[in-house]
DNA sequence: TATAGTGCTTCCAGTCACTGGAAGGTCAAG
DNA sequence: CTTGACCTTCCAGTGACTGGAAGCACTATA
């Protein structure tokens, strides 16, 4: 397979898959043209890498979670684990976001959105409390 | 105010602070002797664009902010329009979250996590589905 | 007055995970 | 023989800093 294709199949962009390679990811090998060519496995990883990408782990936690795919003796307390906390991770940044939007939305809502300048959004970044 | 101070008294790292001067977000005067000289007016700035930031702002939301902060004839309107936009962004990102979270959780929840190489969390993330 | 320590300066490089673009080689169809 | 799609490498840029090196400025103490 060519790496449009592969691209295709893994949903993840040809440029995305090069870098991929260029960080040892994957390792495919090159047709006799220069062109790299793609095995099933390689898109095999390719689209594993695709789904825990989406799910947000790191690049180097794919690569460990890649590792421990590939290792028949893993133990699942390691993945179990990464997992676990890459999942508490997620939680700190929604109660972040949670919290900005609560403080945002209470200031929008004060303010009347008009054409006159006062402007109470304004108003709260400014404040000394 | 040399640096030092004002990064305390503005929440904000002294390098921060060179960072925005350099993107012209303050423009500090200097002393004699070469050092930054900080007004209570870029004092007051900083902390605003602290605040800014600390909603989740980008900098250059920031940089509008601060341009509708020190415009006398600006409409709240315009100001409103911008933190409701930024609003509906978080709200999309926690959305993206709490997905990524469902789904991992799940896997997770699934794993029993011991000493042996059997693994939802793997099958998961290389299911063809 | 020498010196030690702290704070300031600039500049360069690195972070993370790509993404865009230029310049050019390869291949299949017409 | 040309067109166009696809592939190659390499370099630079993104956002918002952050770390570190090399060196100047200031203050306090011996």
């Amino acid at each position: 397979m060519n790496i449009g294709q592969v691209a295709e199949r893994a949903g993840l962009p040809a440029k995305t898959i090069r870098y991929y390679e260029d960080i040892g990811l994957v390792r495919p090998q090159r047709s006799g043209n220069g062109y790299r060519a793609f095995s099933e496995q390689d898109l095999h990883k390719l689209a594993f890498l695709a789904r825990a990408r989406a799910l947000g782990f790191t690049i180097e936690d794919c690569r460990t979670l890649l590792g421990l795919y590939e290792d028949e003796a893993r133990e699942s307390a390691d993945v179990k684990a990464l997992a676990t906390e890459h999942l508490g991770q997620i939680e700190e940044k929604i109660a972040q976001l949670r919290e900005m939007h609560a403080t945002l939305a209470k200031l929008v809502e004060a303010c009347h959105g008009d054409h006159r300048p006062d402007c109470p959004i304004l108003q709260g970044l400014a404040k000394d409390g």
